[in-house]
RNA sequence: CGGGGUAUAGCGUAGUUUGGUUAUCGCGCCUGGUUUGGGACCAGGAGAUCGUAGGUUCAAAUCCUGCUACCCCGACCA
């Protein structure tokens, strides 16, 4: 049969709508605008230099925040010998599923194909990080004696592995980079004040960098890490009614030192478990920013994390020889005057594309501002200036872009963020009766703000009727007593409901 | 991991029910020319062992079996 609309989309390059299908639109606007690709590998992904470029910009924010903040960046191996994985008995139940595990060095030629060779197997397997906790603690052992070792608060940047059930780009990679942070404190009360201080650093980033609004919170006792004391986390609203997990940093109390035997001498002379903690946010980041802020004519990216802020397109014109290099001219002075405002900018003169395939490739691509050069431009002495979040043309002269340009930028990154809060602040109610939630769950999803017992089943049995869970429980809201939603037992407080990635 | 679906050129597809010459069309790609203010046009050209490994048959894209990958739903998910 002849579907005239995938004939339609493909013809046009277009891509599905939000409305017809969410995960359709989500992969293309991956594919389309050149960010990953699946890699062939079940779950494992290709980033392409635009994808990357974005974690690139985002990684040198944030690296810069942590700097700021006190953090030093170091470097532990990829693989962990298995031994040392399993000192935390917590940590074991977690990862002894999915986990990728290294157990021969050599490959051999048999009958002209590759295979293991059985020599080769290790004394002492290794596994592949799924997180870095037990390699650290094993050297934060050897560091730590005195309280005058501690803090150490350090942060790595690489990549880790688990093996996942149901991979999504970005979202949920079987392989994903992140940066993992293990701070070791000689108090509690400084270590949990590390956990909220990282939560408000990820907060900043996520609001202020991203444009993604965030609620902060800890996760309810049966959902957090299990090393973990406490987990805090901050969790986003997709435009599609579902929350997404954007970052998390997790107070472990002892648990590790208890488990490697980590102490140090206190200042009174006496031995003491060290506190600490570790946070971490990964790639899924950019899947954030593509749910949170693109449209159905693809991505919408906010300036900061925009590779390119503004495209400058030339409009030739055969007929007239020196009008080419006169637009030419033109183009290169706006290109000179913007870099020098240090905006990431750039001048597509290929003559192979014409002007409207350039402007729906960058539409998509979702490069905030494009500047758009050609006879008229020389002619009026005045530019044309195209917007990309609000689809808006302006026409100014030379000058007053130089002069605005870079408010413009903000503007854009303010309006971007604005309208995501909007959403958020709209998908967001305080509900008290469970028909209520219910209903409103199936249709819109969003957040919910609602009591709860405190006991885990009552979870279970509210996730079967709507697939909705608790998020979260607020740190600054939220606190009044109240009756539970679906079981009328007492609540202390509000907690956050919702379905989610 | 359970249920459902899909796999034909770089991409999207026709053909599969009912096996039968050289596998359809569009986009993209290459060459030349004309174009360029919202996905340009004309002419010519290249590109596919039909996901993979077997099987049935005189004959397989088409029928059967295994495997792999992807998509959707669920379970899982610091």
């Amino acid at each position: 049969m002849f579907n005239y609309l995938l004939f339609f989309n493909d013809f046009m390059n277009r891509i599905t709508k939000r409305s017809e299908n969410y995960s359709k639109w989500y992969n293309e606007i991956i594919d389309k605008s050149k960010l990953a690709e699946f890699s062939g590998i079940r779950g494992f992904m290709v980033m392409k230099p635009y994808g990357y470029s974005i974690w690139e910009i985002m990684k040198e924010k944030l690296d810069k925040m942590l700097k700021k903040s006190g953090h030093e960046n170091v470097y532990f191996p990829l693989l962990i010998p298995k031994t040392s994985f399993s000192l935390e008995k917590e940590h074991t139940k977690i990862f002894s599923e999915g986990c990728a595990i290294v157990t021969h060095s050599k490959l051999i030629k048999k009958k002209e194909k590759l295979v293991i060779d059985p020599e080769s197997r290790l004394q002492e397997e290794l596994v592949v990080r799924p997180t870095s906790e037990s390699i650290i603690w094993k050297m934060y052992k050897r560091w730590i004696q005195s309280y005058r070792d501690l803090p150490i608060l350090f942060n790595q940047w690489g990549n880790a592995i688990r093996w996942e059930m149901r991979t999504r780009i970005f979202l949920r990679t079987n392989e994903f980079l992140w940066q993992e942070g293990h701070t070791a404190h000689s108090t509690k009360k400084e270590a949990i004040e590390e956990t909220k201080k990282i939560l408000n650093i990820y907060t900043e980033f996520s609001e202020k960098f991203m444009g993604i609004p965030v609620l902060q919170g800890i996760k309810p006792y049966m959902d957090k890490f299990h090393g973990s004391d406490t987990t805090y986390c901050i969790e986003a609203m997709m435009q599609d009614g579902k929350a997404l997990q954007i970052g998390t940093a997790h107070f472990l109390g002892q648990n590790f030192s208890k488990a490697f035997n980590v102490q140090f001498t206190n200042f009174h002379g006496k031995k003491e478990y060290v506190w600490s903690t570790s946070w971490g946010v990964s790639t899924r980041l950019i899947g954030a920013i593509i749910m949170s802020h693109s449209d159905d004519n693809g991505l919408i990216l906010p300036p900061k994390i925009a590779p390119i802020q503004i495209i400058i397109v030339p409009i030739y014109h055969n007929d007239h020889g020196e009008e080419e290099s006169k637009i030419d001219e033109l183009s290169i002075k706006i290109l000179n005057i913007l870099k020098e405002k240090k905006i990431r900018v750039k001048y597509d003169n290929r003559k192979i594309f014409t002007p409207g395939w350039k402007f729906y490739e960058y539409e998509m691509k979702g490069v905030p501002i494009r500047i758009s050069i050609g006879k008229n431009e020389i002619k009026n002495e005045k530019l044309e200036i195209f917007r990309r979040d609000t689809y808006k043309k302006m026409y100014i002269t030379l000058m007053d872009m130089k002069k605005n340009i870079t408010h413009l930028l903000e503007e854009i990154q303010k309006n971007i963020y604005q309208k995501a809060l909007n959403r958020t602040k709209k998908m967001t109610v305080k509900l008290d009766d469970y028909n209520d939630f219910k209903e409103r769950m199936h249709r819109l999803g969003g957040f919910i703000l609602a009591h709860w017992d405190g006991d885990k089943n009552t979870v279970k049995k509210i996730q079967n009727d709507t697939e909705a869970t608790i998020r979260l429980i607020p740190i600054s809201f939220g606190k009044e007593k109240g009756k539970c939603i679906y079981s009328g037992n007492n609540s202390s407080q509000r907690v956050i409901f919702s379905k989610s990635y």
